[in-house]
DNA sequence: TATGAATGAGGCTTCATTCAT
DNA sequence: CATGAATGAAGCCTCATTCAT
C-alpha cells in the first residue's frame, strides 16, 4: 500500500516535471535529461515508470483525461437544468484545457503510429462524452438542431482550446465571457 | 526576370514539399532529407533558399499570412453589409486555416526564441487585422458589445482552427454550419 | 576519489588518442570519430569530457603548458649559476616543444575567435615566464643587452620549435648542439 | 602573349586573394567561395587555374619559393665577403618568411600524401640551397664547425619563421637584431 | 572563357536508451 | 530500486566540386 503510494507519487512528480518543462521552455529543450533533473531523479529512473519517451508523453497527455470524461458523463445525466449544467461543466472544461494546452500538439509530434492510436483512444472517449452531453441538449430542445452535433462540438471545444494560448501575457479571456458567447451560438431559441 | 521567376518557383516547390511532408507523415519523419527528396532537389539546395531548418519552417508557417491579413483589412473597409462580409471572409478564413493546420503547432516546436519572435510578428499582424474586423462589427452595433473583443476573437478563430483536425477521415464539419453557429454567438441582437 | 581518478584517466586517454591521431595521420583524417575509436570510447563520450571539437583541441594544446610555465618560473629563481640553469631548462624546453609540434599550428586552424583567445591566455603565461627567465640573464650581465629581450626570445624559442619538424626521418638535430648555438648567440661576452 | 599575360595576371590575383584570406580571417573561414569573391571571380573560375583546392594551396605555398632558392644559390657563389652576404641574404629571407608565415602549416593540414610530397620537393630545394650557403661559411672557416650544419640551419631558420608570428600587434622584432644574434650563434670565432 | 546554382559526401553534435554499479 | 556514464544512431549543416548556360 505504502509501496504503491510512493511509487505513484514519484510517477506523478515526473509527470509534473514534464508538464513544467513544456510550459516553461522552448520545445527543443524538453529532453528527458531536463525532465529528470527537474523531477529530482536520475535519467534512468524515468524508465522504471515509463516504457520510453513516447509512453511518458502519452501518459502526460492523457493524465486526467478519463476522469474528466467520466465527469462529463456524470453531468450529462445530472438532473439539473441543462443551462446550469452547461455553465458548470463549461467552467470545468475551460480549466481542464487550460492545463493541457499543447498536449494534443505534443502527441502529434512525438507520435509513432502505435502511440498515436493509443492517444486517440483516450481522445475519442472524451469526444464521445462531450458529444453525448451536447446530444442531450439537442434532444431537450435547448440546443439547436439545424446542424450536425459535430459542428456544435467544434464551436464549443475550439474556443476552449484556443483560449489557453491566445494571450501571451498572463491575462486570459474571461472564462464566463467565453462560455456565454459559445452558449449563444449553440442554443436553439433565438427568435 | 526569368531568373527571379525560376528562383521563386523552386522556393515554392520546396515549401510545397515541406507542407506535403507534414501532412502525410509523422512529425519525427520530417527531415530535411525527406523534404529535399520530395522536392526533387539536393539537401544542400535547401540552404540556398532558406537559412536553416527553422527558417524553412518559419517561411512555411507565414507563407501567405500577410496576404490573408491584407485581405481581411480590405474586407473590413468594404461597403457591403457586415453580415455579408462576415460570411464571405469567414469562408475564406476557413480555407486559410484548413491549409495551415499544424503550422502554429509547428512553430512552437522548432522554435528558438528568435524564430518564434519572428513568427509572432506575422501572427500579430493577422490578429490585429481580425480584431479590427470584429471591432467594426461592434461599432456598427451588429456584434455584441457586452464582452471584450478578445473574447469574440477567440470564439471566432478557435472553431476555425479546430475544425481542420476534428474529423480524421476526409469529411469535415461544414464550413457554413460553422460560420452560422459562430455568427449567432457573436451577434448582438438575439432577443 | 576513485571516481575522479577514473574520470581523469579517461580524459587523458582521449587526449592521448587525439595527439596520436595528429602525429600519425594527415590532418584531414583527424575526425572525432577517429579519435573516439582510437581512444576506445564512443563518439558521444567525447562530449562528456569536452564541450566540443574546439574545446578538445584547446585542451590538447594547453595540456601541460601551465606546468611547464611554472617549471620555468621555478628555475628562473633558482640559485644555480645562470648558464647551468639555461642548459637544464633548455633541455626541458626542447622536450616540451618536441611533443607539442604542430599544436600551435593546430590552434590557429580550428580557432574561433573565442577559443583562440583562450589559447592565447595560456601562451601568454608561457611567454611571460620565458621572458622573465631571459630578463634575469640580462640583469646578471650574462645575456646580451644590446637588443630588446623580445629578440632574444625569438632567437631562443624559434629553433626549439622548428627542430621538431626539421628532419622527417626519426633523427633530430642534437638538443645539446642546438642549445650551445643559441647560447652563443644570446650571451654577452663575446669579445 | 597578351593572352598568357592576362591568364597569369588572373592566376596571380587569385593567389593574392587566397593569401589575403589567410592573413585576415580565421582558418575555418578560408573557403574557395571567399577566395573567389575576394579575387573578384566566380567560384568555377578557380578550377580553370588550379586543379583543385589542394593544388591552389600548394601553388600558394610554393609561390616564389624557387625564385628565392635561386637567389640563395646566387648569393652563395657571390664574391663578396661571407659576412656581408649573410647580412644581405638574411634580410631577404626575413622578408620572404614574413610573407609566408603559416604556409608550411597550411600544407600539412590540407595535404593529401600526394600533394604533401609535391610540396616537400620545393621545400627540399630551398633547404638544400640554404644548407649549401651555410656549408660555404663553414668551409671558409667563418661559421662554426663543431656541430652538424643541420643544427646551424635550424638556428638560422627557426627564429626567422617564428618572428612573423611572435608579436601580434603590428610591431615586429627588428630584423637586424634578429640577424645579429643568429650570426653570433653561428660564427666560429668567439674566443 | 566564365559563372554560380546545384549537389551530396561527410563532419559535428544531440539525446533517447542501456547497464554496470 | 536508483543512478548517470557511456553509447551510437540519426539529424543538421558545410563546402569542395561539377556543369549547364
Amino acid at each position: 500500500m505504502t509501496r504503491d503510494r510512493k511509487k505513484n507519487e514519484k510517477r506523478a512528480a515526473i509527470l509534473t516535471a514534464a508538464q513544467a518543462e513544456f510550459e516553461g521552455r522552448f520545445f527543443a529543450d524538453v529532453t528527458l535529461e531536463n525532465i529528470a533533473t527537474r523531477a529530482g531523479v536520475g535519467k534512468g529512473t524515468l524508465y522504471l515508470y515509463f516504457k520510453n519517451k513516447e509512453d511518458l508523453f502519452l501518459q502526460l497527455a492523457v493524465d486526467g483525461m478519463d476522469e474528466m470524461a467520466e465527469r462529463v458523463r456524470e453531468m450529462t445525466v445530472s438532473e439539473q437544468p441543462y443551462a446550469d449544467i452547461f455553465c458548470t461543466l463549461g467552467g470545468e472544461l475551460v480549466d481542464f484545457f487550460q492545463e493541457r494546452v499543447g498536449l494534443v500538439r505534443l502527441m502529434q509530434q512525438t507520435g509513432s503510429e502505435q502511440i498515436l492510436k493509443e492517444f486517440n483512444k483516450y481522445r475519442d472517449r472524451m469526444k464521445k462524452a462531450v458529444r453525448a452531453f451536447l446530444e442531450r441538449g439537442v434532444a431537450e430542445g435547448v440546443l439547436r438542431d439545424d446542424f450536425p452535433v459535430d459542428a456544435l462540438q467544434v464551436a464549443l471545444v475550439g474556443p476552449l482550446l484556443l483560449r489557453g494560448r491566445f494571450l501571451e501575457d498572463g491575462e486570459k479571456v474571461s472564462s464566463a465571457a467565453m462560455l456565454q458567447i459559445i452558449w449563444d451560438g449553440l442554443r436553439k431559441n433565438r427568435g
